[in-house]
DNA sequence: GTTTCATGTAACAAACAATGATACGAGAAA
DNA sequence: TTTCTCGTATCATTGTTTGTTACATGAAAC
């Protein structure tokens, strides 16, 4: 099953993005964080603009920028804005059957998945962008006291 | 996304079996009943067989046979016998990311997505294939009786 | 004003996985 | 011996994601 790999791509960036202070960050320099080309993050990050999460600016000196505070960005609002239709690789084999036994396997089916569907999303309604970042730091810090712990 | 519709279908034979009262059913029949052909069937059951959930019999007049009394399977049973890897179409762009931020991204979203395949399976094991026989012969009940109100 | 840098988008190619399709071997009943 | 059926391998088809290229557009620099 090919899977669609954009959430991991575009939190990716967004980290990158906190990092690089306010400078905006071309899909080139992107490109090269999530080892792809330009003109896919171009075509990812589309839907994090229209949400209003990125700006892009077009010329020298453009690219793309964080449009807002990212302790106000969930990781929902993220997949939200990739437009994302399915998040299980499970389905129907038939969308409107005939057979009601089909139907009644289906409906079952359906119910259990939209369950797990509403808890992943209300899970990632829980986790802003900023909170991944500060785990980041406090992951860094932690790397760094050990490297020079065994230095010492 | 192309999805994975093999539960559905298993799911819909496995009741379809069991409206056949105990004679084995060719995978010609099956296949039918799940528009596709003979060869899909037996690919798909076979994992189903090694589970135990359904035998298989070779030559005049075999086919497929319930193995078990449909109230001690589960659609987690059925589920778990297909040997499926995967439950979401959402993944990691890099499996083994260097880069700090992006572990850190990946771990959350593997985080949010583990619970919310538990919580799946979890529901799938509170479902029987013998409730769903049970819905269905509810529903087609009530058919029979709304279409003979109709008539008089 | 021209050049350079960057996004926006379209169009096409490549890669990949699920399903469909065909073929043939093996086993069991008629 | 024939017929029926599963078991399985192989290849084709289909659909989706990702990669790639190309070019128009807009903005800054010179």
């Amino acid at each position: 099953m090919k899977r669609d790999t954009r959430l991991s791509g575009v939190l990716h960036a967004l980290l990158h993005m906190a990092e690089h202070d306010r400078a905006p960050m071309t899909s080139d320099m992107l490109a090269h964080c999530m080892s792809t080309n330009p003109a896919v993050v171009r075509r990812t990050m589309a839907g994090l603009r229209e949400a209003g999460i990125v700006t892009s600016v077009k010329g020298h000196g453009g690219g793309w920028s964080l449009a807002r505070d990212l302790s106000q960005v969930t990781l929902r609002d993220v997949y939200a804005a990739l437009g994302m239709t399915t998040v299980f690789c499970i389905g129907h084999r038939n969308g409107k059957p005939e057979c009601l036994l089909e139907q009644v396997a289906n409906e079952a089916m359906d119910d259990a998945l939209a369950r797990a569907e509403s808890m992943l999303v209300g899970r990632l309604n829980e986790i802003t962008v900023a909170s991944l970042s500060v785990t980041f730091h406090q992951r860094a810090a932690l790397l760094t006291k050990e490297r020079s712990s065994h230095a010492v």
